[in-house]
DNA sequence: GCAGCATACATAGCACTGCAATGTATTTCA
DNA sequence: TGAAATACATTGCAGTGCTATGTATGCTGC
């Protein structure tokens, strides 16, 4: 299953600092927190990821540090700031805000079909 | 609360269709409508649900036609189709995968957070 | 030693998108 | 008669972003 784009978009910010916020981490590392969250359903791209990383760090969600792993690699470590946490909460509820709309809208399909059921085919073919 | 731009294109398209499967309904109907679902948090102008709207029927996902209320108002009144019925389950299916991805990641942060909450204050201030 | 792969990060131009701002039209009501 | 409500339309400017591409380095098998 693909994702569409501008879902992709919505939910980045939330993603990222909510990994961020489980823990410091670095770019590689969170596209595969990612993919494993999702199941693999979200792929990002890391030309995808990185530019958000630094958006968000000019926006001052999150910092950055370069440190060498043990293996003798650099790394770019993230970590989530004050000002990050309270966006992360300000993502969560408006996403949560437009998931229980979306709830609500899908109930009253699921209503529609139950009650409507002999006459939907009608009215389609007229 | 305000709904950032992303999160509402994001959802715009599956909103619609919902509102549509419903039952049919016009332009005006469908901004009070969103209005009513979301409790007020989400406000669309008319600048961006008509562009949505002729969109989504450039694309097959529904249908229109013009009509007079009984006031004697001119209406357009737009329809879900077949293509639009898939096309919603299609964004239901993927609203919901990304649901669930941030649901488990808001999970394992409230697990964090509980079992550091004596380590946290300490590593934040170092 | 070397090539291929894995690990890690960077970036910009082209393509695209979209909505704020603005406009039109008509009915209702004080 | 004018303001507000009801109803729809549209585009240019502003903004955004990700595809495509590139750099760097450690590891491993041959």
């Amino acid at each position: 299953m693909s994702i569409n784009k501008d879902l992709v978009a919505a939910s980045s910010t939330a993603l990222v600092l909510a990994i961020l916020a489980e823990g410091d981490s670095y770019g590689y590392a969170i596209l595969k927190r990612v993919r494993d969250l999702s199941g693999g359903a979200l792929e990002w791209t890391d030309g995808m990821l990185y530019p958000v990383l630094h958006r968000l760090e000019r926006s001052g969600f999150i910092e950055s540090r370069w440190a060498k792993a043990e293996s003798g690699r650099r790394r770019k470590y993230y970590r989530i700031t004050y000002a990050g946490r309270d966006q992360l909460a300000d993502e969560r509820r408006q996403w949560q805000t437009v998931d229980k709309t979306l709830g609500k809208i899908w109930s009253a399909i699921a209503d529609c079909a139950n009650t409507s059921v002999n006459l939907v085919p009608l009215l389609q073919r007229s």
